[in-house]
DNA sequence: GTCTATAACGGGATAGAC
DNA sequence: GTCTATCCCGTTATAGAC
């Protein structure tokens, strides 16, 4: 068997198998055994396991990142020297990972729901891999909501983002729980359906107005640390 | 040392530790060397690593749950007969957790923190408990946004409920990742301005127009927010 | 009830034959 | 490059002394 054959079924095994089990749960051996290749063959190609791991995660990103980028230059250039419009902008951000279930190789969400695993992660090692995988494109779309969303400022775009993401992660990539929480049945929904209700909820969140003061209930701390607005802020 | 002194020590330095590392990074090893108790006491009390998460689990969510459902009463009460106020629901739901951090034991945000492990763990064991511990107050939630959203579908109601969960569980309960990704700084800011940042932009994404695919008998969204760009995406 | 000591196991990693 | 065999460690769990 080829030395190529070997390491990319080992990537793929992998893969397969961090997304359904996660990091943690996932044996090298259990890898190996799937894949039908030797224990040794993982050592060998990439370390050790948490090598296996970037790589796994930096093999997925690279044409992610790149489709996302494309379609935001797309929706850029559409716009001339105004404003992408918002729902290209989050399309180009949401689209590329969803779709990705019609490529065989990631059935099943098995590619957000890596990210998912990924995302939440604990260990400093897998944050690390995220943010040099992902800072870049994150901030480029930060930037262009900005643009689409003047009156925001940047810390409560930057925000708003995560909170769409976590919602992403969570329904689509982490299917245990929602299914079967609310007695809506077992299985998890077309994700193109998911996809448009996320888009157009993070749409609506996005375009909520700013937000100011505290919400009602809440009594707020003495200020030793953090100051409402502006404060660290941004650059 | 008295029995009931173990049995608590243990249960509150896991709980931070799970909440801080997740639950399979965090050995018993750790948490009894932390507790300063011996090893075999976890076994001795609670049998098992995996009854240890249960019980850790379910001594956060019994009060948790008491309030918010009182918080719901109170914003039932208060509309007599009527929906109650939208934002008094998503408060009654998102303010308890976030405000544990006034709590000395919850400091750091331990408690959503773990909540957040606990939602993103892939072991089928946990999630049964989070089905067993959460399911009824997520029930009276949703019937409650039902009432506050009557034409929306009760599936989609569901699943923008799960978005904004997943929102919380992400940017406050694994904040790893959040505040570095973007240059935004080191520190995770002001729970409280992050409470009112997540109800407003929660309340918009509930309030937004019906999704297309959603079963509910009623209009479809306006078509200028449905462009997706790359062909798969929607039917 | 609590602790010491250890069992029984599975994990990742590695040396060395081929 | 690949595989066999093995090492060493940390894990959960348990038996038995106190």
């Amino acid at each position: 068997m080829s030395e190529i054959e070997t390491r990319t079924k080992i990537l793929d095994t992998a893969e397969r198998l961090f997304a359904v089990d996660g990091f943690a749960s996932t044996s090298l051996r259990a890898i190996t055994r799937e894949a039908k290749v030797n224990l040794a063959a993982v050592n060998y190609h990439f370390g050790s396991k948490s090598r296996l791991i970037e790589e796994v995660l930096s093999r997925l990103a690279t044409p992610l990142n790149k489709e996302r980028l494309r379609l935001l230059d797309e929706a850029e250039a559409r716009a001339g020297d105004g404003p992408p419009k918002l729902d290209a902008v989050l399309a180009a951000f949401f689209g590329p990972p969803i779709r990705t279930r019609t490529d065989p190789r990631y059935a099943d969400n098995l590619l957000v729901r890596l990210l998912g695993r990924a995302h939440a992660d604990p260990r400093e090692e897998v944050q690390q891999v995220l943010r040099r995988l992902f800072s870049e494109p994150f901030l480029r779309f930060g930037a262009a909501l900005r643009r689409c969303l003047p009156h925001l400022a940047a810390e409560e775009i930057f925000w708003r983002m995560h909170f769409g993401v976590g919602g992403m992660v969570f329904s689509i990539a982490i299917p245990e729980a929602p299914p079967r929480l609310a007695g809506i049945g077992d299985k998890t929904p077309d994700p193109a359906i998911l996809l448009e209700r996320l888009v157009v909820f993070v749409k609506a969140g996005l375009m909520a107005p700013p937000t100011m003061g505290s919400v009602s209930g809440d009594k707020p701390i003495p200020p030793s640390g953090g100051d409402l607005p502006g404060g660290e802020g941004l650059r």
